[in-house]
DNA sequence: TTGTAAGCGTTATCAC
DNA sequence: GTGATAACGCTTACAA
């Protein structure tokens, strides 16, 4: 058989050239060589390489019922948080001969949903997702077929699902701390609208609670910003300023996103940080070591959430029972330059 | 039947409900109303939702030798030109039914392959490529299975294949214009190794061209450089400081990643910007309005390339022949704050 | 150690 | 209009 028709080369194909059955050649594909003769092995080795035969992975998933197929939903893959656990995923991922369909809903449920619909008809092994809040019935439709699912992050209410994410109480209430003893007298924290994102949700209450219990009078500067109307942003950011006047301040932001568009008004406004205002965030993005001679940040370990996740999957699809679990990683604050102390006047 | 099980609902168990054959369920899921009278599919419409089924892919792909899977193969997801990319790419094979399986080879061509061969296996019906420069061969491959192929930027020596881009020589050509025109004696360019890249290579060939043309004298100061090893970088970096000593100067970079290094050393060295030097750099990331108040950038139409690409594998998927084109977008040019005039002296 | 044959969930070709 | 039936490429009893 000519090269061309590579595409074409079958399982059927290989028997044939070697001079054996297409049973004899499973079994060689399957690494079952205790099965098989050396010299019926090597036929078929030569074969197959001669012919450049790769199985048809559908042919296989179809009768093995299984896809070799993992899907992931992430929010937003132009978030370097989400990339970074794509690679900690994707190297586990191919380390145990399963493959990756990575979708991107743009925190955009209608969108989720449709991947929810393609995964589902690909007959995935598994889902690991970064929900946006809703579909919830896709998700029961998913446990009810014994597809493990693993949440990244967020978690979804009502449901007994695997969690791999942040320590959000921990790593924030560490933050306000610290921003406390550096003698803040007024800290705001700036998020995207909570809604149903469990995360967003619980860095808010524990930053409320961390300043409560040290009775620190910021414990209400809590705005919620949408980050795609730079004149919400911009509105809040006045709000605040405006009512700290005067005191020494920070703001602390629930990520990225956030925090970028609080420098460009801050940088519009002539403001001067860390001298007008002193600036931490969530994530720990590449330009956060540039910016402002480095920017004070709470770094998630990104890569090693998404091997985590990967890991776990895998685990349950391999048939481990056992009730779901949640696993929160530590965060690490990176003090820079724009949280300096602050002397008390 | 239960909706537990719907995991399992096959089109046998929806003609079985619904009292209908298989065949009948089929020409309803092809969209064949025609063939159907109003009560079969009907009873065929209930049947299916009530029993959440959900065709299996890979029973459909088997059988119609087609797996609607688009493989995308690129070089660096943590790079945000990708991600734009991507977004574009995943905008158009969702609206056509078709599913993307994206890759990341990290920019190493042995990774790259390891995706080749899993992609091969799915049976993918077309292929997006940013290229490692390796692994020539399963190209060939695909080429032979005549399975499309959309190179993204970066193009293969001696194979006639369809490629989308950024018109590279122009690009660079503006820019170095610019910065002439804009009076900086010594302009160096700083670029990883070409090694088989044809865009970093194009890149550098424009750079020089364009200086010689002008007569200028920095025709050959051109460093490549290893982003991964910083003290490389930084010794590259005091080259042309000490070379350019009392010239005012200005540094063009290739890519954002380039840019990001460099602007770290500087930071480290205390050298101002534009000041003591002036930067430039290709790629447009989200970081360069918020550092020095504004980098001047070279910007590629990123989403655009994305849905240009996937446009053009649609097309040759549905059989559309013709020579192999290349299409090359202009750049654009966003003049900020760290490329000023200056006054001849 | 090897091979035959059935079947995974679809679609397509025939008959009726 | 409708429904048997035969593939698609593979794995796996079951035989030999």
């Amino acid at each position: 058989m000519n090269k061309r028709e590579s595409s074409k080369v079958t399982i059927y194909d290989v028997a044939r050239e070697a001079g054996v059955s297409k049973t004899s050649v499973s079994r060689y594909l399957g690494g079952r060589y205790d099965e098989l003769s050396d010299k019926t092995r090597k036929k078929i080795e030569l074969a197959i390489s001669q012919m450049e035969y790769r199985p048809n992975t559908m042919a296989r998933g179809l009768k093995s019922n299984k896809s070799y197929l993992i899907g992931i939903i992430v929010a937003d893959i132009n978030n370097p948080y989400t990339t970074a656990i794509l690679r900690g995923a994707e190297d586990i991922c191919s380390q145990n001969g399963y493959n990756l369909m990575i979708c991107n809903s743009d925190n955009n449920p209608e969108k989720e949903r449709g991947y929810f619909e393609m995964l589902l008809s690909h007959r995935i092994d598994g889902l690991i997702l970064h929900t946006t809040g809703g579909n919830h019935d896709m998700l029961i439709q998913l446990q009810e077929q014994k597809t493990p699912i693993i949440l990244l992050d967020r978690k979804v209410p009502d449901l007994e699902l695997d969690t791999v994410g942040l320590d959000n109480f921990q790593a924030t209430s560490q933050a306000v701390h610290f921003l406390a003893d550096q003698n803040y007298e007024r800290i705001a924290f700036f998020s995207e609208p909570a809604s149903k994102i469990s995360t967003r949700y619980e860095r808010r209450q524990s930053f409320q609670q961390t300043l409560l219990s040290r009775s620190h009078p910021s414990s209400n500067d809590v705005y919620e910003v949408n980050v795609d109307d730079l004149q919400d942003v911009e509105a809040k950011l006045q709000h605040f300023l405006e009512k700290s006047e005067g005191k020494s301040r920070a703001i602390l932001t629930a990520n990225s996103v956030v925090l970028l568009k609080l420098i460009l008004l801050l940088q519009e406004q002539k403001l001067s940080v860390p001298k007008d205002l002193a600036m931490m965030g969530f994530d720990n993005p590449e330009w956060s070591t540039i910016v402002y001679s480095g920017i004070s940040t709470i770094e998630q370990p990104t890569y090693q959430i998404g091997v985590a996740a990967m890991e776990m999957i895998l685990r349950r699809i391999d048939g481990q029972v056992s009730p779901a679990q949640t696993i929160a990683y530590q965060a690490k604050l990176n003090i820079r330059e724009t949280t300096p102390f602050i002397q008390k006047s």
